[in-house]
DNA sequence: GTGAAAGCGCTAACAT
DNA sequence: ATGTTAGCGCTTTCAC
């Protein structure tokens, strides 16, 4: 059926020249006279020579590695689901000769970043994956890889240099857009409460902004009349949330819409359970373990989700697809898509 | 950082036996002592050898085919969705020397089938994928596979034989539940149709029946006294399908929700258009471009999609690495995520 | 500029 | 039961 692949010795026996020279010309390297080199592109036009990747592979023995710059995380929380990304992405990409080596830093912390980023070119990468929390200190990174050359990709969020190979994140604002109409379809909504969480923001880029802007604009659009309460609670003193919630929604008996645009709305899981009463519609965002718990018992209504896994998975082997074969990836922002997780389609993601 | 990785040659020099010796143990050939298998087995452990896939590729140069059996599709059909993710899969694979031959067939003429069978068989495939539209003659087909040991993957639909090496498909029953959740979710629903095809079975397996099983059952259990009406038409006289529905809703005015369980709700646009006065809630299946064009335009208001893409490029990978590296598929029954696609999230999947 | 040859890690055919 | 060897397609060094 298919006629034998034709090889660099193919190449060479056609053109009269040596394997030596075929090769030369294949990666354009220099000492190739013009004749030669015309010779050789002929004939691999004409039988549509392909190189076999792994030959060359094994015959180079270069050892490459991807650097991902991560923040910390405890179990449970998000950056763990792009970790079983990274992981999944190591895998595919030790096949083909690129290691990946983890570099992380306290999303809280600068002076950690900093470090990281240090640690990240110490080890000398082909390439890095990173996701930006500290925009300035980013700017910085990203200026000293550019002129070593280093190639890298934003995954979560991404920011506004025009040097990144390629982005793979959530389009923000649509997905606040999408929570709105999620949360509002078919409904009468007069009021709404968006939980916040409070952040001691240094400089630090947020990303549920833009996610807050669409969800508000949604609001604007088809319920002009609907006032918007924002409400704050603070993480590191979870026992106090629930105080925090109980007092707001006392005073505000009518809101039965919540809405969060961080990951964390299994903060608010403990409050929603006892007030089952209320009837509460609430979406958030991310599907943590803890979230699609609340889910499944019906405390939260819907999630969206926006595939980490798939985030970083996608921009190992998009850099290691550009490191290895020279392909340059196909589109540069990469948008993930939103899914909309309910109590019964949550088991199979 | 990593230690140089071991080869063969390691194994052999620090057991004192030979690369062809140790080649023998690491494939189960016969012809080794026991001594001299249990010394290379142990010398594998301590240092945690592993093969190169791609030196052992380049040295086998085996040429290997897997058979794709897939209905015959228009363009703009659900089949045709299947079809990029042969593509993409047999891109993939191609780079591990399998190739992917696809043979079709008219799903409405069993003989066909039977043809198809024929010529997968005489392509001597290593592997075959297929689509089980024809349930005895399916069971007869595979059953030959057995016989002469060709491993096989169910895509979309599976047929209970325990013979198979995987299945990827939809968890059908669920996806009906789910359906009936959001077309019910916050509604009060006295009346529902299920928009159904004509369908001249022929023995055929219809992949419909348990997820309109689901959804009796969701409607069942949520809205007991809500009635539910069936509506046959017939894809093949588009024309007289708008006058159809146009009784139909003119005899049942209080209707407001439609369902519908195959991939054609398209077929039911151009009436919905002429009525948007009725505001119907309307949930159909499967990301065609035609219905996720309906989606858009607010005439469809959610539509579930199971990523058949993802069903053929994963069976496919699935089959490859078994067939080339001997890994089982980690599960064997995997159900993708039914997505839930509304107009505002339907641009990025 | 170009060719020849060795070698990447592994397999397979042929010896012994 | 085990060792030897040639070769898969490509890269790289060194010689000319």
């Amino acid at each position: 059926m298919e006629t034998k692949k034709t090889t660099i010795k193919d190449i060479a026996r056609l053109t009269g020249l040596s394997k030596g020279t075929v090769d030369r010309v294949l990666h354009n390297r220099e000492g190739v006279s013009k004749k030669s080199y015309a010779k050789v592109m002929e004939v691999i036009k004409d039988l549509g020579y392909e190189p076999n990747v792994y030959a060359s592979l094994l015959a180079q023995k270069k050892e490459r590695v991807i650097v991902v710059l991560l923040p910390k995380y405890e179990p449970g929380e998000f950056w763990e689901l792009t970790e079983e990304g990274i992981i999944e992405g190591a895998d595919s990409s030790s096949n083909l000769g690129v290691k990946v080596a983890k570099v992380d830093y306290d999303q809280y912390d600068i002076e950690s970043f900093r470090t990281a980023c240090s640690k990240a070119l110490a080890l000398e990468p082909s390439g890095v994956v990173l996701a930006p929390m500290f925009r300035n200190e980013t700017l910085v990174f990203v200026d000293k890889l550019n002129t070593l050359g280093i190639p890298f990709v934003y995954i979560d969020t991404k920011l506004e240099t025009n040097s990144y190979l390629a982005y793979f994140g959530m389009p923000t604002y649509q997905s606040g857009y999408l929570c709105a109409s999620i949360l509002a379809d078919e409904q009468q909504v007069d009021e709404v409460a968006m939980i916040r969480i409070q952040r001691d923001k240094f400089g630090k880029s947020d990303p549920t902004i833009n996610r807050r802007e669409g969800f508000i604009d949604y609001i604007a659009e088809h319920s002009p009349d609907c006032s918007l309460h924002n409400l704050f609670i603070d993480p590191n003193k979870p026992k106090e949330i629930d105080a925090t919630l109980e007092k707001f929604f006392a005073e505000h008996p009518g809101i039965r819409y919540i809405a969060m645009f961080n990951s964390r709305i299994y903060l608010i899981t403990s409050f929603l359970a006892k007030h089952p009463e209320k009837n509460y519609r609430v979406v958030g965002f991310d599907n943590l373990a803890a979230n699609i718990k609340a889910l499944k018992s019906g405390l939260v209504t819907c999630l969206i989700a926006q595939r980490p896994e798939d985030q970083a998975r996608r921009a190992i082997s998009a850099l290691t697809d550009y490191l290895v074969f020279g392909h340059e990836p196909s589109s540069r922002d990469n948008f993930m898509p939103m899914d909309i997780l309910t109590r019964y389609n949550a088991e199979y993601y």
